[in-house]
DNA sequence: GGGTAGTTCCCCACTTTTCCCCACCACTCC
DNA sequence: GGAGTGGTGGGGAAAAGTGGGGAACTACCC
């Protein structure tokens, strides 16, 4: 199955709810059922698993030393914020008051496909992380994938 | 599979889009169904990777560790810029808005083949960038195939 | 227990964009 | 010189995104 990719900029209309990409949708394996589990993301957006992926990383976190302090605090966090959402017939998923309030949206959303996961952002939000980061695109691949 | 080689000046019409060479769509695998990836380039350039490759690309991207910050802002990037794109009945293919932008793109397009993608550059910026070069091509043929 | 207000969900209609197809021109090879 | 291949340009049909209305469900208050 072919990862999520492509980004958009759509509208997060008054009833919180975004609109996912066709493009993405069809990337959509059946067994998700076009339903998706939401919860926060890393940096100050919004991830999207679908139903399938969702499965896998919960057995990830179940593999986990729930002893250990650190490996609570996080599953603890993930769980907290998840949420299950489907598809509309339009193709529109709402997200819930918490998430959106998390994420900072008003109106516009940046929508990232990410490999297994969907991202949305607030187009502002998104500009400052570009801005912050410390090294380019060149460097970024060099370091990540020049070992390889 | 012979890669991909040689160069081409053609145009981009209001529409976007551009004529993949007739020598480079001969070498495409049938395994691509004519379809590419196109994503942001390293310097200010678009990549096409044909579809079979992208795959393997794809497979790598999932062998990196997504907890790690660096990782998810490579993969971010290079998946934000990334579309799917088929030739039509004349052998184009149309280039996402945001890719012509990155490029600076406008009217004429300079193609070309490096073996495993296709490289889309405006013919100025090539200009400029080939300038900029600190050595020349006999010192970078050492410095890079020398150590073989 | 009934009524009301708020929320959620689903469906319908409109607008815009995208994609696909057809026609044309230039060049090359027979 | 004609036919075929390769690149260029535009128009129409289909799909995708946006916004709003109405039914159903819930929760709260009287």
């Amino acid at each position: 199955m072919a990862g999520f990719k492509g980004q958009a900029e759509y509208s997060v209309d008054s009833k919180g709810r975004v609109a996912i990409p066709a493009k993405m949708r069809n990337d959509l394996n059946p067994a998700a059922k076009n339903t998706f589990t939401i919860t926060r993301g890393f940096e100050q957006c919004i991830f999207l698993y679908p139903l399938d992926r969702w499965g896998e990383m919960e057995d990830e976190f179940r593999g986990l030393n729930m002893f250990n302090q650190e490996a609570r605090a996080f599953v603890r966090t993930i769980l907290r914020w998840a949420d299950e959402v489907s598809l509309d017939g339009q193709g529109r998923v709402s997200l819930p008051k918490p998430l959106v309030e998390f994420a900072g949206l008003d109106g516009k959303a940046l929508i990232i496909g990410s490999l297994d996961h969907i991202e949305i952002w607030n187009p502002a939000v998104f500009e400052d992380y570009l801005n912050a980061q410390a090294s380019d695109y060149e460097s970024l691949a060099e370091s990540v994938m020049g070992v390889l």
